[in-house]
DNA sequence: AATATTTTAAATATCAGATGTTTTAAAATA
DNA sequence: TATTTTAAAACATCTGATATTTAAAATATT
């Protein structure tokens, strides 16, 4: 009836490391260890775990990957407890998507998914000083598009700022972290000073029906924006990348 | 005019360790190394790089964090590139959340954006296989609802294997993790008989419309659903939890 | 008295090398 | 030929020594 594999998980590697990061990060997840709570020093954790130093540094090292851990040098320094941050989780999306290599339409998909829904919430909620950031974002980006400096990361702020604004923490997550793929994939394709522009346009565009408080118009706003960036990733072609629909390829590779 | 912190990072401590992982994911990020691609032994790689074991062994254990190496022991064992797998990021989205703590309604926000989109999809594109294991699905959680083993994961499948129909990574990815972070609030709070047979009613109610390939009464039934998960667990008191504005909170730790 | 400098101690970072364990391939044996 | 044994390659762990970093304490200077 049923396989073993589906009652037993399959037992891993017996490494001391392993078992200490298993036993911190569970003290953590457990809340038996608080953010900024300073762990014993690498001697006495040690000893009490009844290891080596240097297997406890591997876990340490480890935890510290998670980011559920700092380690400070120096006197009254050590392994302290810490909040896991965007950027670790961002770095690790970053990993995965590069062997996933989504399509530009998968991108477009999911985006078209939230980004509209997330302008008619701001329509709601959105502040004067939020327009007054998002228009600020806007004069600075048409600076770019004339000048050298090309796109930078103005476009992913205009985005997670609109999402910041709903206050829900996965949303922001989300939206971020797809924007920074994305914006790898336009800097692979060097998209050109015509799309800038319209990707310009695109955003005063929505600013202005947050403006006036319209949430329909703001989502369809950002819907028909969504779908031109496609469509001018899409039209673009460069030497060294492929566009299939798979994904993004290098061609010299030959993936 | 510019703060020098908008133009350098801040340099971080210049570990060995540190540098070395810097090395590797670079080149791995870069298409230098592959999938499968072995890499030196410790002592040689150790060599190359002029460093000790040690601190190679401590550039492995993060490489193996992040999922970008495998270390296999004997011999023709070594460290091998491997795919980042999503258990490893949903780990790390574990992690995350915790802290993040998402109130309830975040967790529906997020959910009333997605997953109706992934029906009205999934209605197009389901195959009666699809349909078989949907309906088993249903029928296992039936047989869970009587019984002592409440629950389980049968919920996030079927969520997930839905997300899958989409073919599209990045969605599948979000529709796990936040199952999986939700169904971790559902065993905190013990949802009672009567809310998991509201729970296999609704997912009746969805796949009865995807039969009938019904793109816009599946996005309905969907969103319905995800409401009524809502509604019942914002009703489910438990003792040692509290349910707040900001998120679900343990009571006697008093955070 | 206030400030600047030097010293010191605690903690991590790194190294070197010895020993143990695991795994596989090859050799020996049945 | 099939099985068992053996050997070697590679990681895992431990020990202990040395270097570096950092903040606080002590000292010197203004």
């Amino acid at each position: 009836m049923h396989d073993m594999k589906d009652i037993f998980d399959t037992v891993k590697s017996n490494r001391i490391s392993e078992n200490i990061v298993h036993q911190i990060r569970g003290a953590i997840l457990r809340g038996e260890l608080k953010i900024g709570d300073r762990l014993p020093s690498e001697k006495d954790l040690a000893m009490k775990f009844g290891v080596s130093k240097s297997s406890l540094r591997e876990a340490y090292r480890v935890l510290e990957a998670y980011g559920l851990l700092e380690i400070k040098q120096g006197m009254s320094g050590g392994a302290f407890v810490k909040e896991v941050d965007l950027k670790t989780i961002k770095d690790g999306l970053v990993n995965y998507f590069f062997f996933q290599n989504p399509s530009i339409r998968e991108y477009t998909q999911i985006r078209t998914f939230i980004e509209p829904e997330v302008v008619k919430i701001c329509a709601l909620k959105i502040t004067d000083n939020d327009i007054d950031y998002l228009k600020n974002n806007i004069s600075e980006m048409e600076k770019e598009v004339d000048g050298e400096n090309f796109m930078s990361d103005l476009d992913c702020a205009f985005h997670k700022k609109l999402a910041d604004i709903t206050e829900n923490t996965m949303i922001s997550l989300i939206v971020e972290s797809v924007q920074t793929a994305l914006i790898n994939v336009k800097r692979m394709l060097q998209m050109n000073h015509d799309f800038l522009t319209m990707v310009c346009d695109g955003h005063k565009k929505i600013v202005g029906a947050l403006c006036e408080r319209d949430p329909d118009k703001a989502g369809k706003e950002m819907l028909q924006h969504i779908i031109e960036v496609e469509t001018g990733m899409l039209a673009c072609k460069n030497g060294d990348m492929v566009l299939t629909e798979t994904g993004i390829l290098k061609s010299d590779t030959g993936r």
